[in-house]
DNA sequence: ACAAAACTTGCAACTCTGTTGCAAGTTCTT
DNA sequence: AAGAACTTGCAACAGAGTTGCAAGTTTTGT
């Protein structure tokens, strides 16, 4: 895991240090996606608050990690897919939030239904948030 | 359009206010969803910023409007259509963001495709968040 | 139409989230 | 091993959103 993540910081040109391994160690441990405050409070408080939005921001940049837009408004992020790596947009997206637990998951085994706009409209990016209750909460 | 305004707020038992009623008026005048900093901009500064916010949380609350999460994490709000008045959940939304003017507007066309999560999950509520770019910034 | 009750507003103060500049510390390169 | 390049923590700040409370407005009942 360690060899993995410093395979994954190096790859993407970046300096492998306490905070970024100990970041990335948490979205590979875990299913759901995180918000800044869950890393905040999963890291023990041992970084600092802007560390950690730098770091966030440093992966969103380089495609490590993509953010959600969540049906209450909050910001959550999740670990990129190994062909995200890749240099794809994620401009397709399912992501599902559990109304019980607050779980965010993405859903990669579903694809987004193709929609079709109005004349005149370009689509760059379709993201769905399907809200309800998840497998564990039922 | 006063008089469509009072029948709103009453029939959702609001008192009708120089605050309602403008903010109301604004999203009935408005085709695109507005933030919080738009209404404050449009009413001239005329209510405090926390009328504002207040009136923004009744309105949801009585289902008058609904916000809509969209792809940059930015809070924005959209009057609900006559039928949400009578009680429907808003279940399913699709919302187009031009990323040229920023505008966000509710597709109302194009109905929201079913989805087959995997199974035990149950859903409740789908949005959609179409980003690209509208027909006027083509 | 009026007074009391119920509700709404503005103010002040505060919390929470996110950002920026800078100096000190760490990592990388050769 | 030393210098260059990058990362971190601190302090200070900006903005978004919330809460309690007193004053003001709207509604209700008579």
């Amino acid at each position: 895991m360690e060899e993995q993540i410093q395979k994954i910081l190096k790859h993407n040109q970046l300096s492998v240090t306490g905070g970024r391994t100990k970041i990335l160690e948490l979205f590979l441990a875990q299913d759901d996606a995180l918000a800044h405050a869950d890393i905040e409070r999963k890291t023990g408080e041992k970084f600092d608050r802007v560390t950690v939005y730098r770091t966030l921001q440093t992966f969103l940049e380089k495609g490590i990690i993509h953010s959600i837009p969540t049906a209450d408004n909050s910001v959550k992020y999740a670990l990129c897919k190994d062909n995200c790596s890749e240099g794809h947009h994620h401009d397709h997206h399912v992501h599902f939030m559990c109304s019980v637990c607050g779980k965010t998951l993405c859903i990669d085994e579903v694809s987004v239904p193709v929609v079709n706009l109005p004349a005149g409209y370009k689509v760059e990016q379709i993201q769905m948030i399907v809200t309800g209750v998840c497998k564990d909460c039922a």
